[in-house]
DNA sequence: GTCATTTTTGACATCGCGTCATAAACTGGC
DNA sequence: GCCAGTTTATGACGCGATGTCAAAAATGAC
């Protein structure tokens, strides 16, 4: 598509070593534990070279964000393109969640973290954008399920009851649950033994209770459930592997403004 | 019951000031913008003293963590003691959780950044204790409505689902969705306008599902969530107003281990 | 080869945590 | 009231991290 010179390689090259590197530090200890400097050291180059990559390290954990709400809707876009009723299309979407958080529990972690307002509110609005976009993707695939099962005539809403709000449930629901996982040292001692089955029963309650047919029913579940898991397991990658996607991914946008310092071989383009 | 003496007095007010500090320092910036140095300076002291309290950053939000869930026990207790259904008093609880987010933001947030391993890797195993001792005590309370409801015949419950799983079901419903709404820029752009009607909807999906008697019903529902609200806040009072029962609360352990460099008036009590 | 532009460099200013030797304050016994 | 022993307070300091910037180096168009 487009040449690019020696220079230009080595930069594109070297904000994915940024991010393969930064993605450890962060699965490790948080924001905290993302050293510029080691990553300066660790890429042999200069403090100063990294910040012409990215303007703080937030922008970093907004980079990594970026990656991961791309990789989520990749295995979302899997999930929904299985073949079977409506309810076990979305218990597929749940999978996708479950298998995310396993094989890319880094970005999961950066998703965590740009989610807070210090974090948020030094990053700049250019990468924002993107991330905000992929997210309404994510929103919007899940929503085409529902939609698809009234189409179908499987589930019949309320009037003030709306797809997002359907959605918005199933998102708390497993967001939540994921979140207490990995977080609340004291599941188990709470009674709480296999939480992933737990979240995905919880689901199926909530589906229930909205009259989603066919109705939950264990045992096909679980074979689906495998069979889903399966598949979505061999089509996802570990990070890093597809750093060079998701970077080019990022946006053809023209009239952009400069980054803090942006680097400039890319403007060129 | 114990003799203070005008130090020890001094000492046990100084700590609740620290902390009347720090909460809005974190509800600000969160732990970043906890500033050791700066609760010094404001209280005219010299930042040793103030490690002598607590030995670092991180233990400070843990006692906020700790004042946090022992508030909203509070909450729940207040809520579960209202006469109803057991429907109306589970949906009680849930109000209770909005009442707290809503009164005391500050102490949730407090919550949040403790969930962090990072964060709880760096505090000391005392006071990690009595946190997870509240949390449990919380979790028996919502259990307690569960079962009541059981004992009712409201609820039956199939052999694979435990009491504690719909709890965790509530929770992660309840806590993602005030998470999410607390923390993603763009709710509102994805289609969701009243955050908390849709949680409290999707609560009453997740009980509908599970086939807790009575349905649930939008007329009754609300006055009966107006009324539970209005007596809730009317018990609910800001945090710092109570600090020194949260404090006396801390454990009555007497073989204690020292602290870092505990304060030792304490210790003679 | 030369010159304008882009990119790299690393020393520097700054900030904040947590420490620790030292000083001050307190307490209880006489 | 005074002294010895213990508890508490102090703040200068070491350390490690972020983000900046003027100057140096690399690049590439002609």
């Amino acid at each position: 598509m487009v040449r690019l010179t020696p220079k230009q390689r080595m930069i594109r090259l070297r904000e994915s070593q940024i991010l393969d590197l930064a993605r450890p530090m962060i699965a490790q200890g948080g924001l905290a534990a993302l050293s510029m400097d080691a990553i300066a050291h660790e890429l042999q180059t200069a403090k100063g070279t990294i910040y012409n990559h990215f303007p703080n390290k937030e922008e970093i954990v907004l980079a990594l964000a970026v990656q991961a709400v791309d990789r989520r809707l990749e295995l979302f876009n899997h999930a929904v393109m299985m073949r079977g009723t409506s309810r076990q299309r979305i218990a597929a979407i749940g999978i996708a969640c479950e298998v995310y958080v396993d094989v890319l529990p880094e970005l999961f972690r950066a998703e965590q973290i740009i989610r807070h307002e210090t974090v948020w509110g030094k990053t700049t609005g250019k990468r924002q954008e993107i991330l905000r976009n992929c997210e309404g993707r994510c929103m919007h695939t899940v929503a085409g399920v529902v939609r698809d099962a009234v189409a179908a005539g499987d589930l019949e809403l309320e009037s003030a009851y709306r797809i997002e709000d359907i959605v918005f449930g199933l998102w708390s629901l497993v967001y939540g649950g994921l979140v207490l996982e990995s977080t609340s040292p004291s599941l188990v001692d709470v009674g709480i033994v296999d939480s992933r089955a737990a979240i995905r029963r919880n689901c199926n309650s909530m589906l229930d209770g909205l009259s989603w047919r066919p109705l939950y029913e264990p045992e096909s579940y679980s074979s689906w459930i495998h069979l889903v898991r399966g598949h979505l397991q061999a089509n996802c990658p570990p990070a890093g592997l597809v750093a060079e996607r998701t970077i080019t991914q990022t946006p053809p946008d023209d009239k952009a403004k400069k980054l803090a310092k942006p680097v400039k071989s890319e403007m060129k383009l």
